[in-house]
DNA sequence: GTCGAATGCAGACAAATGTCTGCCTTTGGT
DNA sequence: ACCAAAGGCAGACATTTGTCTGCATTCGAC
């Protein structure tokens, strides 16, 4: 067989696996010389194997076209940060985002993101400062988190239905639900992500 | 000056930025064609120009080197999406995880996520079921929520230290502090992202 | 031992990609 | 009107990167 064990296979994908990782595909020359292979070709011979086993995926023809197999950036989507949305101003809030949050895509859905503001959904764990990724959808089922706006502010609230009318509920005793006036509420759309940044010398500023 | 107004430089802007938070760089005549130039130096120039300006980073001599600048969003990663983590098992679970999580790259930190099981921290919002991403580190400050090895079984805990000894502590009052003895504790990082997905339905089963 | 598969080495070649030079057109300022 | 700067076009070239051919070495199977 070979002049080393199958060790050098797996070296070769944890290599490529922690430079994808890491964010981008190593080129087969780097894999060579990372390996301390003599030629090119024995990098490459891994690779292909790697690929052919299914550990790798390659896009052909390109540079650096290496990746890691099952969905990988392709299914991935950037959403908008919006910060406070005023009824109409959702379409303008989305041309100028704070910033962006990845998410795996949803395809067909429109999403965006919003960040919370108070405490009244702290008993579901929707803390202050948290960011809410939305669906828009035009309407919602009972004991959803919505985003919905009432009195020109968009708020974060469980949906119900009580005597067949609407009511957001806080998930917090000291707040007191809402009952929107029937043509006063805008359902915006649905709370399908949840996420907390506690390392934010990591974050100093969001990308834009 | 130029034939068509200063947007041409935004497009080429927001295009290469939706393709490193898509997963990866372009080429430059990637961005050629995709701009409609009919050579490649305009693509390029405009790339150039967009770097001298800290808009972009570039890996110089590196096929697709383009970049987001910033400590923060050079571009996306993968984190490895592990169930429940075995003292010195971390190394072979991140061979086989559940799934994978995407958020932005901290270069030079190695990421993980947990599945959270139980309650002890839901005074801080971290419920049942949320996924937490952890930063690999071997030890934390005061007040960090982290995730530590206790007999052999990974838990998340905010770190104190009491009287010069570690505690783990539960933010649930239905929860004791736990007080590992010194040589019992193993810290596994520390937890820099919180998330909860409210909408299974989109996310049928983990990418893998 | 002999054979063959797997691995490694060496070198060359081809394709992708980045970069450079020169020139033209447009636009804004003087 | 004139100039300078910026953008764009065309083509060439250099580097990086992927791929191929051929051969040598190792080691298990027979």
């Amino acid at each position: 067989m070979a002049r080393t064990p199958n060790d050098t296979r797996e070296k070769v994908y944890r290599f490529v696996r922690d430079r994808l990782l890491a964010g981008r595909s190593p080129s087969v020359r780097e894999v060579q010389q990372a390996m301390g292979f003599k030629a090119v070709e024995s990098a490459r011979s891994h690779l292909s194997k790697l690929v052919e086993a299914g550990r790798l995926t390659k896009a052909d023809g390109q540079a650096r076209g290496y990746g890691l197999p099952g969905r990988v950036g392709d299914r991935s989507a950037r959403v908008p940060l919006l910060g406070r949305v005023q009824a109409g101003a959702l379409t303008e809030a989305l041309e100028t985002p704070d910033g962006w949050v990845i998410t795996w895509a949803r395809p067909g859905a429109t999403l965006f993101a919003l960040r919370v503001r108070g405490e009244s959904m702290s008993g579901v764990g929707i803390m202050p400062d948290d960011v809410v990724i939305v669906r828009r959808q035009p309407r919602a089922e009972e004991g959803d988190v919505v985003v919905a706006m009432v009195e020109g502010e968009a708020t974060v609230k469980t949906l119900r239905f009580v005597d067949g009318g609407v009511v957001l509920h806080a998930e917090n005793p000291a707040f007191a639900p809402i009952i929107p006036a029937a043509d006063a509420l805008t359902l915006l759309g649905k709370v399908v992500e949840v996420r907390r940044f506690l390392d934010l010398d990591w974050l100093p500023a969001w990308p834009s």
